[in-house]
DNA sequence: TGTACATCAGTGAACGCGCGTTCACTGATGTAC
DNA sequence: TGTACATCAGTGAACGCGCGTTCACTGATGTAC
């Protein structure tokens, strides 16, 4: 290779992802608020200067953070409301998807279930927008379905933020449950229902 | 008064509600799991160590502000759900309600949207146990109301948690909105439409 | 390919500062007689 | 009512500690020729 290898940049960037998984972790049991720098760089293994090699400030880790949790949901999120079959599969479906993302994905649902009204103005900002986004997905997705005959544009961004809400509040409840199955079962079907009420009120909504 | 006439008693209470005040108000910028003690006292005005004689710890001062947010709301909610009139009345008297009362405790509505989630365990699971009472007396209410015939006991629970968490969800976007009576108009009417489909939900739920 | 110079991720010492907690105290309020 | 003693909310000095930020630095990586 004559041109640019890229060692030193890649090795920037093992550094950066150790940085964010490190305070991810201690997000666990503190807000972004009173996260520390030094916290951080002594979890990782560097000098508390290293930091500023990456991040202006906690706050700015903070919505680099926000981008890693939810920058990557957006194809997700599309194709499952997407999906145009049965109603009751479809919320089935849903559940399991939440389910299994916190599952996998525990810390980073905890940071924005933490986050989202936190102390960090900034951090609050990006969450707001990404929620947005999902919002203004969903409700192009629901145009597209057949039950949106005759609704206004207001009505489906609407409920498309009533499904964006109550996929947040499923998975904070998911994150809460202990790990008993029994457990993880009954906050499945407590929000399949709620899932159903809320689709039982969209199809007589034109009445 | 030969008695005990509690000027002592008194005092006590009055600093003790001062720490309490200041407190609240620190926190509209920050998370309580960044609250300092001594951010506390210096803002009442008195030394660090007679903080202790109210509170183990900040942690403790704010099990003590989720009592003072919500304990006051149970009679509230419990008679905004139970007048039993007209659906479409019912749901603009509870968007204005949870208006009003957002825009005279800001600050307390602010707080529960933020600990409710946030890094201090003690405080999340007070405002837990405040919101599990407050989805068993929606749900004692809502069983009364004839819409309830054939509703199983976990359906009634299910269909009180989504009117909880709707309260909430409003709350905080009227939180948000800034002051202009335009923005608190949009937020008011989707509320009421969010509500109004899950009232339609309910109203089909067992057929 | 080899050499001389530039870049820059990570270092380590140093700084001033505010933190939570301890302790013995003060003096107004409360109690017993 | 008056006096002697007890209680206890709030004080102020002192402590050790970890914080965020600055600065000049080192040495491996990258670039020019």
């Amino acid at each position: 290779m004559s041109h640019t290898p890229g060692v030193r940049q890649a090795q920037k960037q093992k550094t950066r992802q150790a940085l964010l998984d490190a305070a991810l972790a201690l997000l666990e049991e503190q807000s972004l608020s009173s996260l520390g720098l030094r916290e951080v760089t002594r979890a990782v293994g560097v000098a508390p200067t290293a930091f500023y090699r990456h991040f202006r400030s906690t706050a700015d880790l903070g919505v680099a953070l926000v981008e890693e949790a939810l920058g990557s949901l957006h194809p997700m999120i599309r194709t499952t409301v997407s999906t145009a079959d049965d109603s009751e599969e479809r919320i089935a479906r849903a559940v399991g998807l939440i389910a299994r993302h916190v599952a996998e994905y525990p810390a980073h649902v905890r940071f924005i279930a933490r986050e989202r009204h936190g102390g960090v103005q900034p951090v609050r900002e990006a969450i707001r927008g990404q929620l947005t986004r999902f919002a203004q997905e969903v409700k192009a997705e629901l145009a597209k379905d057949a039950l949106a005959e005759g609704w206004s544009d207001d009505d489906l961004l609407m409920l498309a933020h009533l499904y964006v809400d109550q996929m947040l509040i499923t998975a904070s409840l998911f994150l809460e449950a202990p790990d008993s199955p029994g457990e993880r079962d009954r906050v499945t079907r407590l929000a399949t229902r709620q899932l159903r009420l809320i689709s039982i009120g969209r199809r007589h909504w034109r009445e």
